[in-house]
DNA sequence: CATAGAGTTCGACGGTTATCGAACTATCGT
DNA sequence: ACGATAGTTCGATAACCGTCGAACTCTATG
């Protein structure tokens, strides 16, 4: 079975690094994980979970955005938060790439 | 919670920060393909592909095999760098994990 | 031994970035 | 409208890090 919307390793150079910085703060990856498990996060949980300043917490909100990791919208005055995984996969597919390793959906 | 069956190593929170934060250079992890791209690279070879001054390569190569990405061993005045897949691997899985996202490997 | 080549170590410099508090905007409930 | 709550933006600060040149070690070869 093959997942239709996984397109993945249509990642530019800019945004691999994007996201390679974006990981690369063990705090922000934290702040992924904690993202990722729950579905539709609000950035108010984050916050309660880590001791930082609500305006660290936008910060790496806004770098993982950027980096394309994570998906958020608004709902009234809550944001949430939702990682998008095809991107993630699509990073570590093309880092794997990279390597010179093969994976299954890379067939030269 | 039981261990779970990760066959692989097991990458601990230090290594797992060391390898995320290695590739998130863009040049060391231009580095990192070099040598992936070579099998017994040599670090002379680094230093004729990237506009650094050697000071710079032997740093990045410290950090590549800090974070266990990279496996050097000295041949006479040579160093002959491989990079240890089963490391990038073992991170991108842990990636994932951490991501939920399931892969083959991982059976709960 | 002497010279050259490969790589390391060190101190310094400059750019990046994680973090904060404060001021701000926007939304919800009363 | 008012106060409380959620999140953003902005300087500023401090730490981190990539980079360099210079001095160093070690090895190979005349």
């Amino acid at each position: 079975m093959k997942k239709p919307v996984t397109e993945r390793s249509a990642l530019t150079d800019k945004q691999f690094e994007l996201i390679a910085k974006a990981l690369a703060d063990p705090r922000r990856m934290a702040v992924l994980e904690v993202i990722a498990g729950e579905r539709e996060c609000p950035c108010q949980k984050l916050r309660e979970e880590f001791p930082v300043s609500k305006a660290t917490i936008s910060h790496h909100i806004k770098e993982l955005v950027r980096a394309g990791l994570v998906e958020a919208h608004r709902d009234g005055q809550y944001l949430h938060c939702e990682v998008r995984r095809d991107v993630l996969e699509a990073y570590s597919a093309e880092l794997l790439r990279r390597a010179g390793i093969r994976t299954k959906s890379s067939v030269t």
